[in-house]
RNA sequence: GCCGGGAUGGCGGAACUGGUAGACGCAGGGGACUUAAAAUCCCCCGGUGGUGACACUGUGCCGGUUCGACUCCGGCUCUCGGUACCA
C-alpha cells in the first residue's frame, strides 16, 4: 500500500493515457452488445482560443452523468466536436493577418488539448468539426432536398442588417433591436435572401412542447411564447370611397360592435399613400420608423398616434370610423392593422382617451355593471349594443361574429403565429457555401448532389467590408448544371445555427461518408437523452435543432416512429460561473483561468469543486477556498486508504461495526438518489464526504471491522469514480480493484444491511420535540407510551395534561397531543 | 404587463411521498502539534436567556388546513431571469 502522498499532476497523467489506450470512453456500435444505450451531450463550444470555466462547469456535468451511465451498465455515446464556423473567427483573421481557417484550426487543436486534461470521457473517433467540408456537404445537401420540397427559398424582404457585422440577420438574432453579437442597432434593409419554413411546423413545434416533461417549464414556456400563437379571426374593413380593403387581425372578434376607429402601423401602405400629400403626417411615419427600433423599454414607450384623414366601413354596421397612424401597431405582427375598440382593450382606450376618440361598451359583466367611464372593461362577459348578437356570451359570440363575417365574405377564423420563417443566408465568408448557382438562363439553380460539397476556399483574407467570397473569382465563376453556360456561384453562407442544429444527429453517424445519417446507427442512438448546456440558447438553438430534426425526418434520414420527433429528451439548463456576484468574463477581467487551476490542483479538484459548489441549474459563485476545500477532502480521501486493512489495537464493538455498515449503505443509497434526482451532485458529494467522515472515525479491531472498512471504502471510491475519475482510479489501484475503478459497477444497497435493531424515536407533545428513546423499530405504540411514561424528562411535560390523542410514525417519531385536564 | 424561478445561519446550500430544520462545505472562534508558520487533527458555531442538563424562538410576510408545515392551500412583499405594446 501507497503512503505516498496525493499528487493529481502525475496521477491525472497517467490515467488519461491508459484510458486512452484501452478505448474506455468509445460507444460501442457493435451489434453483439445488448446493453441499453444512454447518449449524453453537453452543447459542443464555439473554438474560441481556450476553455474558460462555463465549459469546464459544462463538460464536467455531462462528464458526470456519463460515467455514471457507464457504470450503471448502459452502452454510452458520449461525443464531442466543434461549433467551428462564425463570425469571431473573421474578427480575429482581420486582427491577426491570417485567415480563419488558420485560427480556427489551431484553436481547436488548443481546446482539446484542454478538454483531455479534465479527463472527460469522450469518444474521440466521433469528434466533427462544423467547418470541415466532410460534415456541412450534408447540410448543402440538406438544403437542396429542402429546395426540392419547397421548404427552403429565396425572397426579396425587408430584413434585418448589422452594419459592423456586415450581414443580415435572424428574427432570433435581434434582441431589443440590437444585433446579439455587437449590440449595434440593427436596420431594415431590402434584399433578396434565402429563407426556411419553420412557419409550416409551428403547430408541430408547439403543441410537441406538450412531450417535452424532461425540460425546464422555463424553456418550454419561452419557446412557446416565441412560437406566439393567437386565434382569432381577420376582418375586412371597406375603404371609405375606394374599393381597397384595410384587413386586421382580432383575437376578440367579440368586441367588434365596438369598433370606435381603426390603428394601422406607420409601415402600412394605406399610411404612407395618406402621406404623400401631408408633410405633417410623413414627419410623423419618419419618427415612428426611428424610434421603434432603437427603444429599448417599448411597453412604456408613450403611445402616439395620428389621423389618417380616411375612413374605414363598419363591416356588419356600415357606420364609418376613422383611420389613425399608431406607434404601438407593428408592421411585422398581424396584417399591420387593428382594429381599436376602447371600451375592452387597454391600450386602445389609453389611446382613445389621449385622442377624444369614441369609447362604445359591447359586453358587460354578468350583474351588468360595468363602467368603461374609468378604465376598459377586458374580461370576457355578455354582448350589449350589438344588435342581434345582444345577450351572447363571449366565447359564444366570438364563433357567431366569426361566422357572420365569413357568410358576409368579409372576414375569416384565422390563426396568427409570431414566428417567421427563418432567415439563413448571410453575407459571411467564414461559414457553409449556400450549394446554389445563379444562371442567366435558367435563374437560380441548386448544385446537384454529384458536384457536392460545394468547398469553401480556406486561404482567403477578410478585411473587414464585405465577404472576400464574393472577390474570389475561382470560387464564383462556374457553369449552369443545367445549361452548362457560364454562371456564378451564390456567394452567402448559412447562418452557423445551421450546423449546430444537426450535429447531435450527425455524432451517432460521424464517420458515415456516404450519407447525412447512417438510419441503423441514428436509430440506436438517438435521441439524446440527456442534454446540457447553457439557458441562452433556449430560443435560438434550441427550437432550430427541434425544427431540424423534424426536417431530417421528413426528407426520410430516420423514422419519426423510432427515433422520436424530438431529439433532446431530457435537458438541463446549467446556471452561469460568477466571480463577485457577476458572470466571468473576458470583457469584465473577472475570470479565472481553467488551466491554471488544473496545473495547482489538479483537473479532479477543479472538477469536484464545479460540481459541489451549487446545484447544476443554479448559478455557481466561484470561489478559490471552496476549490481549496475539494482538494482538502480528496487527501483526506486518500489518507484514509491506509485504514483499509488495519486492525487498531482495542476491544472488538460488534454494534459500532454494524451502525458503520448501516451507514455504508445508507450512504450508497443517498448517493444514488441524488444522482437519479436531477443530478444532484452537490448533495452526491455531500453524502459522500459525510462517508468519508464516518469511515475515518471508525477504527477496526477485529477481522469484521476489518472487512466493513473495506467495504465502505471500496462503495465511496467506486462513487466518486463518475466525478473524480482519475483519483478513484489510482485509489482503486491501490486497493487493488479487480477492474478500474471508472469500469466498476455502481455499488448496490443491501438492504439488509439497513434494518436495525433499535431506533431512536423522537417523541413530540403538540407537534414539538420533547425528546427520545431507544426503541425496536417495530415499536407498538402502547409500548412507546409505556417507556414514555418512564421516562422522567419527558413524562414532566404530561404530567396534569389528559392525552387527547398518540400519533406513531413508524420508525420516526411518536406524537402526544394533550389538553389541560 | 405577462411567463418562469427564487427567498432557509456570516456565505454556498441540505431536508425522502408533510414527520427531529440547518446535512455537507466555506468563513469564523477555541484548542492540540510546531522554536515558529504552513499543513494536519480535535471541539464550538441561527437568535435570546441560563454556569448547566435545558427553555423560548426561528425557514420573506399575513392567514388557513393538519396531531404535526421549509414542504400543502389562499392572499401578499421582495428578488432574479425571460419576454411579445402580439391586436
Amino acid at each position: 500500500m501507497s503512503e505516498e502522498l496525493y499528487n493529481p499532476q502525475s496521477i491525472e497523467q497517467k490515467w488519461q493515457k491508459l484510458w486512452q489506450e484501452s478505448g474506455v470512453d468509445a460507444a460501442n456500435e457493435g451489434e453483439g452488445d445488448k446493453r441499453e444505450t444512454y447518449y449524453c451531450l453537453e452543447m459542443f463550444p464555439y473554438p474560441s482560443g481556450n476553455l474558460h470555466m462555463g465549459h469546464v462547469r459544462n463538460y464536467c456535468l455531462g462528464d458526470a452523468v456519463a460515467r455514471y451511465k457507464r457504470m450503471q451498465g448502459f452502452n454510452v455515446l458520449h461525443p464531442i466536436g466543434w461549433d467551428a464556423f462564425g463570425l469571431p473567427a473573421e474578427n480575429a483573421a482581420i486582427k491577426h493577418g491570417r485567415p480563419p481557417a488558420e485560427w480556427t484550426y489551431a484553436n481547436i487543436e488548443q481546446m482539446s488539448g484542454q478538454l483531455k486534461r479534465l479527463g472527460l470521457s469522450y469518444d474521440w473517433s466521433r469528434e466533427i468539426a462544423t467547418c470541415k467540408p466532410e460534415y456541412y456537404r450534408w447540410e448543402q445537401w440538406m438544403f437542396t432536398k429542402l429546395m426540392e420540397k419547397g421548404l427552403a427559398y429565396r425572397k426579396e424582404a425587408e430584413v434585418n442588417w448589422c452594419d459592423p457585422c456586415h450581414t443580415v440577420l435572424a428574427n432570433e438574432q435581434v434582441e431589443d433591436g440590437v444585433c446579439w453579437r455587437c449590440d449595434t442597432p440593427v436596420h431594415k434593409k431590402n434584399l433578396a435572401q434565402w429563407f426556411i419554413k419553420i412557419t409550416d411546423y409551428a403547430d408541430e413545434l408547439l403543441n410537441d412542447l406538450e412531450q417535452l416533461s424532461g425540460w425546464p417549464d422555463k424553456v418550454v414556456g419561452m419557446q412557446r411564447n416565441w412560437i406566439g400563437k393567437s386565434s382569432g379571426a381577420e376582418v375586412s374593413f371597406q375603404v371609405e370611397g375606394s374599393d381597397e380593403t384595410l384587413d386586421i387581425f382580432t383575437t376578440r372578434p367579440d368586441t367588434l360592435m365596438g369598433v370606435t376607429y381603426m390603428a394601422v402601423a406607420a409601415g402600412h401602405p394605406l399610411a404612407i399613400k395618406a402621406a404623400e400629400h401631408n408633410p405633417e403626417l410623413s414627419a410623423f411615419l419618419e419618427e415612428c420608423s426611428v424610434i421603434s427600433t432603437k427603444e429599448a423599454d417599448v411597453a412604456t414607450m408613450e403611445k402616439k398616434g395620428m389621423s389618417l384623414g380616411v375612413n374605414a366601413i363598419h363591416p356588419v354596421t356600415g357606420e364609418a370610423v376613422p383611420v389613425w397612424v399608431a406607434n404601438f401597431v407593428l408592421m411585422s405582427y398581424g396584417t399591420g392593422a387593428v382594429m381599436s375598440v376602447p371600451a375592452h382593450d387597454e391600450r386602445d382606450y389609453d389611446f382613445a382617451k389621449k385622442y377624444d376618440l369614441n369609447i362604445k361598451q359591447v359586453i358587460t359583466n354578468a350583474a351588468g355593471d360595468v363602467d368603461v367611464s374609468e378604465a376598459a372593461f377586458t374580461d370576457a362577459g355578455v354582448m350589449i349594443n350589438s344588435g342581434e348578437f345582444d345577450g351572447l356570451k363571449s366565447n359564444k359570440a366570438k364563433k357567431a361574429i366569426t361566422y357572420w363575417l365569413n357568410t358576409h365574405e368579409k372576414g375569416e377564423e384565422r390563426t396568427q403565429f409570431r414566428l417567421r420563417d427563418w432567415l439563413v443566408s448571410r453575407q459571411r465568408y467564414w461559414g457553409t457555401p449556400i450549394p446554389v448557382i445563379h444562371c442567366e438562363n435558367c435563374g437560380t439553380v441548386a448544385v446537384p448532389e454529384s458536384d457536392l460539397p460545394v468547398v469553401l476556399p480556406e486561404h482567403l483574407q477578410p478585411t473587414g467590408g464585405a465577404s472576400p467570397l464574393a472577390d474570389c473569382e475561382e470560387f464564383v465563376n462556374t457553369t449552369c448544371p443545367t445549361c452548362g453556360k457560364d454562371a456564378k456561384r451564390e456567394t452567402d453562407t448559412f447562418d452557423t445555427f445551421m450546423e449546430s442544429s444537426w450535429y447531435m444527429n450527425r455524432y451517432t453517424s460521424a464517420n458515415c461518408n456516404t450519407a447525412m445519417l447512417d438510419a441503423k446507427s441514428m436509430a440506436k442512438w438517438a435521441p439524446v437523452d440527456q442534454y446540457i448546456g447553457g439557458v441562452e440558447h433556449a430560443v435560438l438553438h434550441l427550437l432550430y435543432a427541434r425544427f431540424y430534426h423534424r426536417l431530417m425526418r421528413d426528407v426520410g434520414l430516420f423514422d419519426g416512429e423510432k427515433v422520436g420527433c424530438e431529439p433532446f429528451k431530457n435537458l438541463l439548463t446549467q446556471g452561469m460561473v460568477l466571480l463577485d456576484g457577476t458572470k466571468m468574463s473576458k470583457s469584465k477581467g473577472n475570470t479565472v483561468d481553467p488551466v491554471t487551476i488544473i496545473e495547482k490542483y489538479g483537473a479532479d479538484t477543479a472538477r469536484l469543486f464545479t460540481l459541489f459548489a451549487a446545484p447544476p441549474e443554479r448559478d455557481l459563485e466561484w470561489s478559490d477556498k471552496g476549490v481549496e476545500g475539494a482538494s482538502r477532502f480528496l487527501n483526506r480521501v486518500w489518507v484514509l486508504l491506509d485504514k483499509v486493512g488495519k486492525i487498531y489495537p482495542g476491544q472488538a464493538d460488534a454494534k459500532a461495526t454494524k451502525t458503520l455498515r448501516r451507514t455504508i449503505h445508507t450512504h450508497i443509497q443517498r448517493v444514488t438518489h441524488a444522482f437519479e434526482q436531477g443530478f444532484a451532485f452537490n448533495v452526491a458529494i455531500a453524502a459522500m464526504m459525510e462517508l468519508s467522515n464516518a469511515l475515518n472515525a471508525f477504527e477496526a479491531h477485529d477481522d469484521e471491522g476489518k472487512a466493513v472498512v473495506e467495504e465502505g471504502v471500496t462503495a465511496l471510491i467506486t462513487m466518486l469514480a463518475p466525478l473524480v475519475p482519475h483519483f478513484a482510479c489510482e485509489c482503486g489501484e491501490r486497493l487493488g480493484f479487480a477492474t478500474v475503478a471508472v469500469m466498476a459497477t455502481w455499488p448496490e444497497v443491501d438492504e439488509s444491511a439497513l434494518v436495525q435493531d433499535e431506533i431512536n424515536l423522537v417523541v413530540q407533545i403538540q407537534g414539538k420535540k420533547r425528546g427520545e428513546i431507544v426503541v425496536s423499530p417495530n415499536v407498538s405504540q402502547d409500548e412507546a407510551m409505556d417507556i414514555v411514561r418512564n421516562t422522567e424528562s419527558i413524562n414532566k411535560w404530561l404530567e396534569g395534561n389528559q392525552i387527547v390523542k398518540v400519533i406513531l410514525v413508524k420508525g420516526r417519531l411518536l406524537n402526544i397531543v394533550v389538553k389541560p385536564a
